[in-house]
DNA sequence: ACCTGAACACCGTTCAAGT
DNA sequence: ACCTGAACACCGTTCAAGT
């Protein structure tokens, strides 16, 4: 029983990625509340100090979690400039639908990687999913679509605007609007764009 | 000893007051994981049970927190309408500066207030705040300022605009600027809230 | 190297008991 | 009515000890 079987490698010697899933399931099962670091090891089947050979403290955790939200949020904005790249009002429009998709789909995930109270780098991970809006904004601008300033001021108006909307959607504080649904909210996103494209001004 | 004394009120009689202001101390002082209903209690001079006699458990005292928060933004966004009451794009843009800023001045509170972690009624705190906005708009609609359109539309689009630059700023991510300072944070919310009057298309 | 189990100081909540 | 103190089941974190 001893020679047959392949080097223990105890538990999977993957625990590391098999804690962060577990994490995230915790986190958007049971809320921030749920998502307890024991909790995260028991679901893993490992002791409760097992998390600590792979993880500083629980901060560090979440912030490897917070990490994989930005890396799809990001991936998901150029997913949707890709769609509609000879139109950068559509790839802008597009992007936020994308944008507010995700935090509606993810909302405990969303408030975890914008709550601030994670320690860390996390500025990096939130500036490349910024640079993937900017980067909209800035060939908006050389397509002649949107005006001629200041790339980033664009891009910061836009992102305000639907990040906005993703937060509020995010924590449920949209009810007021008596639709609902995705194509509801699709909707809604699409009119946001539209009035910050073409500006609320008669 | 017994007989010159007023009648003891244990501990002021306003305990649930006390305890709120505690609540909003700890919280701004030491974030939300410093915000424990024991060290609430602690810091009120009272048992860790205490509390109960007023709030039913932990969430409804930060529900009671939250209200707070929501009065007072609803007050600043009409102090600063009443500040440009003939111009409703400047009332619109001074509304953005004073969410912005009550947002950066109480980060932590801000967090709790849309964080959507609780339960009970504060959608209606909520949508009291987003009347103060919507009223504007309507003004803003009727004096030929805005668009002629749905007002609520409108305001949504304003509304996310400032709420996520808002919770950007709460959260601390907006350093990509290198200018800071709140004279700072007014230009960037000023700039931001131009652009969804005007637009952004060329 | 990787994991365990006991230990510590903390939590939220409940409940009998005191005045 | 209002508050206390002990109790319960949970946390995050540390650390000696096991293989």
């Amino acid at each position: 029983m001893s020679n047959r079987e392949p080097p223990v490698r105890y538990h999977h010697g993957d625990l590391c990625n098999v804690l962060l899933e577990a994490a995230e399931i915790l986190l958007e099962h049971s809320g921030p509340a749920g998502l307890s670091l024991r909790a995260v090891a028991r679901s893993a089947g490992v002791s409760h100090a097992a998390p600590y050979r792979h993880f500083r403290d629980k901060a560090a955790l979440l912030e490897a979690l917070s990490r994989r939200g930005f890396e799809r949020l990001q991936h998901a904005i150029e997913r949707a400039a890709a769609g509609a790249m000879q139109n950068p009002e559509q790839q802008l429009v597009e992007a936020g639908v994308a944008y507010v998709r995700l935090a509606l789909s993810h909302p405990e995930m969303f408030r975890l990687m914008f709550g601030g109270v994670l320690p860390g780098p996390v500025g990096e991970y939130r500036q490349s999913t910024f640079e993937a809006l900017a980067k909209i904004m800035r060939d908006g601008i050389a397509r002649g679509a949107f005006r001629q300033r200041d790339g980033e001021e664009l891009a910061l108006a836009a992102w305000t605007s639907m990040h906005g909307l993703a937060m509020l959607a995010a924590a449920g504080q949209l009810s007021f609007s008596p639709r609902d649904g995705v194509q509801a909210l699709d909707d809604t996103v699409r009119a946001v764009a539209r009035n910050v494209i073409y500006g609320i001004a008669q």
